[in-house]
RNA sequence: GGGCGCUUAGCUCAGUUGGUCAGAGCAACCCGUUUACACCGGGUAGGUCGGGGGUUCGAAUCCUCCAGCGCCCACCA
């Protein structure tokens, strides 16, 4: 027997050692499994974690997972791949890297110029990326390094680019001026679902206009009512319908504004007067409703930098100032009627916090409503030729079955955010990303990947970084080449990742994959819930409550890591991590250690029987019946279960049980019992090893390596346990 | 306003198509150090599975209502 067995399992002492043994082998490339071409594929991608930072215990719990099946895919015999990547989270990592300049040298991003704050993400972005792979290392995962990709490098770009002229070229993506989400502190456009809302309190106010407006109206941003071009009412409401069609004229805090009144069904009578002033420029509804009544949308009022941009008193102010200003001009002037306490949804942004500014921009959209020709089709219930819309793409992916969520009712969820789903703003007025491929030389407009000439200028905006992961699944197996990895490995057979960005990423995937190849991208979605604190909290940075999981795996091994976070954690749900749990499941590794040694040492000078006696022959049975449960419960993504199943009955079963009552048969004088139950307790190990190993690869290969009769070099690549039917 | 969930032992949660599903881990208490492991073993705790009603031969598991809690979406100014 090995020595190694006669001390405690040190992980830190071997991981790092069976991680290079696994590398080396080459076998993380799918290609390079013996038999690769007889394999059927099985593939799935990484979702790439942003380049912003360190991985967290979220990151953990999803490479932990999605290592698990692919660990066992790969026994199962499928020529398993699993793709690795990391993601440049655009507005994030820009935001970073301007927030440390600005600290350490007092300089904003227009001192650097856009070519040097590239420069300055490019190294801090290679710097986060080797942190990055390292922990993915560290972590167990058996990625295919050697198809590694990164949203902004070159085979990656060249895939952006084609999309955006394909999709320009079916005209889904277009060019318009409207009412945009503006982050005055991150000064870009954001999408609807980059939008985070808070409730806050806040004001209503109800006022006149003047003291000759027939009509009160109410609102929570008064500073926006110099702006105002209408009053809105509902149709039907008969106090106010005399005056529909009227016009006034008022100057209003040293701004003259003039005043239609306009009839329409967006308003609420029961809300606040009944009336609306309508802001065209500063307001979404309010622009809607100036499109319908033919009224001017150029009134702004208010600048990117939420600053009041009229003449006056108000002038240069920022909005809050503004608005404090117009409410003691209101007063002062005897217009006010009412000041009630509410509290509304504001709207901030996800990356910076900052409060969106609903302003006009000429921006860049997707439109998901438009009808376009699919000329090749395999969603069922979309034939290729059909005429068809990105947001039936979307529909018809879920609907058919053709991609499923293992966590059924995420797809309610889905269907709920597709019915609510407007066009997509794609563009961003930052510096890092890809570039638009667009050129304007005075009033023309060339839309192409290299410049048009000297004398044109390209477009200063970058796509949403949601753009490009949109195209992942496919991006990163050669599209838009036709490669044998597209054919082979596209759709994936499944993609895991965390039920926050549903809509970000899944959605925008469908959408892609199906406008550009007509495949569903994946076939199974299996959504994991937040890993929180040992108190239920979001792990975050301001409460500190982030328990990093490589000092953890320092501390009790990679595999107790592994195993905390996955054991009982059922799809879709949240899930809770502490110290103490994982230090129980060092244990665990541990007296699989110690099984081992036991098995070794008392069966070393027995020669095995040829046959099982009835008594181990049934034991074996109920080996054979673990199997089975837990290869099912892997197969349908019930890795929760097997693992609570395997541990259940490895540790109280096996060792407490059988290898007890063991004891006494090892060392009898019945000697065929002795041979009998010796070879039952290799197999049984040998059997326990290979269904263990996709949970807690690092403990299992090292035991693996050190046994003497082990019938596959590489526990990793070894083939799972069979079972006989009952 | 719309949607999705949660409520099971002190704590954290499992419970897959309704029938050994009333469970696990941790914590607690008692006992044990005969050589695999003290990173251990044995034992103990009695939770009417949030509440009411219903379907069924049978429900934690399906339906309905009620009470708490959470999340997501939404242009109520």
């Amino acid at each position: 027997m090995d020595e190694k067995f006669l001390k405690p399992y040190s992980p830190s002492d071997t991981e790092k050692r069976i991680y290079e043994l696994w590398e080396k082998s080459g076998f993380f490339n799918p290609d390079n499994l013996p038999d690769a071409k007889e394999r059927e594929p099985f593939s799935m991608v990484l979702p790439p974690p942003n380049v912003t930072g360190t991985l967290h215990m979220g990151s953990a719990l999803m490479l932990a997972i999605e290592d698990t099946i692919v660990r066992f895919k790969r026994m199962r015999g499928y020529r398993a791949l699993w793709l690795p990547g990391t993601d440049s989270a655009a507005i994030a990592t820009q935001a970073r890297v301007e927030k440390n300049i600005q600290k350490t040298e007092k300089k904003n991003r227009h001192d650097l110029g856009r070519d040097e704050l590239l420069k300055r993400i490019d190294t801090f972005v290679e710097q986060n990326k080797t942190t990055m792979l390292n922990q993915m290392r560290a972590m167990g995962a058996s990625l295919d390094w050697s198809r590694y990709a990164y949203t902004m490098d070159d085979a990656r770009y060249r895939s952006v680019m084609e999309a955006f002229m394909r999709m320009y070229e079916a005209g889904l993506i277009y060019r318009d001026y409207r009412i945009v989400n503006w982050d005055p502190k991150g000064q870009t456009t954001i999408s609807d679902d980059e939008i985070v809302h808070e409730e806050r309190k806040a004001k209503l106010y109800t006022f006149r206009y003047s003291k000759d407006f027939p009509i009160p109206v109410a609102t929570t941003r008064p500073e926006t009512k110099v702006g105002d071009v209408a009053v809105a009412v509902h149709p039907d409401d008969t106090r106010y319908q005399k005056y529909v069609g009227k016009e006034y004229d008022a100057v209003f805090c040293d701004v003259p504004i003039h005043i239609k009144i306009v009839s329409d069904k967006a308003v609420d009578p029961k809300f606040g007067t009944g009336a609306v002033g309508v802001t065209p420029a500063h307001s979404q509804t309010d622009w809607e409703i100036a499109d319908r009544h033919d009224l001017p949308h150029d009134t702004i009022v208010i600048n990117g930098y939420a600053k009041m941009t009229v003449s006056g008193r108000l002038e240069g102010k920022k909005v809050i100032e503004a608005r404090e200003i117009v409410v003691d001009w209101l007063n002062n002037e005897n217009l006010m009627e009412k000041e009630e306490d509410v509290s509304q949804n504001i709207s901030t942004a996800e990356r910076t916090g900052g409060i969106i500014e609903p302003l006009p921009k000429l921006q860049w959209w997707v439109d998901v409503d438009k009808q376009f020709v699919l000329s090749h089709s395999e969603i069922p219930g979309i034939a290729s030729g059909d005429a068809t819309t990105l947001k039936e793409i979307m529909r018809k992916s879920v609907e058919s079955g053709a991609t499923t969520f293992v966590t059924e009712r995420y797809k309610r969820v889905y269907f709920n955010w597709i019915d609510n789903l407007r066009p997509w703003c794609i563009s961003r007025q930052i510096w890092f990303g890809h570039r638009i491929p667009v050129w304007y030389k005075n009033d023309k407009m060339k839309v192409q990947v290299e410049s048009p000439g000297t004398d044109w200028e390209q477009d200063p905006d970058v796509l949403d970084t949601w753009f490009s992961s949109g195209l992942w699944t496919f991006s990163t197996l050669g599209w838009p080449e036709n490669t044998d990895d597209l054919a082979t490995y596209h759709p994936t057979d499944l993609i895991e990742t965390a039920y926050d960005i549903i809509f970000f990423w899944i959605a925008r995937m469908i959408l892609m994959s199906g406008f550009f190849i007509g495949q569903v991208p994946f076939k199974h979605i299996y959504i994991h819930g937040l890993v929180r604190d040992v108190k239920g909290r979001k792990i975050s940075k301001s409460l500190g409550n982030n328990i990093d999981p490589v000092d953890m795996a320092d501390k009790y091994g990679m595999d107790a890591v592994r195993l905390s976070l996955v054991m009982g954690t059922a799809p879709g749900t949240d899930s809770r991590i502490s110290e103490d749990k994982i230090r129980g499941y060092k244990h665990f590794a541990n007296k699989l250690w110690n099984i081992t040694r036991f098995i070794l040492e008392r069966t070393k000078e027995i020669t095995l029987a040829e046959k099982l006696n009835d008594a181990d022959a049934n034991i074996h049975r109920e080996v054979s019946n673990l199997i089975q449960e837990v290869t099912d419960d892997i197969d349908k993504y019930r890795i929760h279960l097997a693992s609570e199943k395997l541990y259940q009955f490895v540790w109280h079963r096996f060792a407490d049980e059988i290898l007890e009552e063991s004891k006494p048969i090892l060392m009898g004088d019945d000697k065929d019992a002795r041979a009998s139950r010796a070879r039952l307790l290799r197999e049984t190990l040998d059997i326990f090893l290979r269904l263990l190993h996709p949970f807690m690869p690092f403990v299992t290969e090292e035991i693996w390596q050190r046994i003497p009769d082990r019938s596959e070099k590489l526990l990793m690549i070894a083939s799972w346990p069979s079972y006989h039917k009952e």
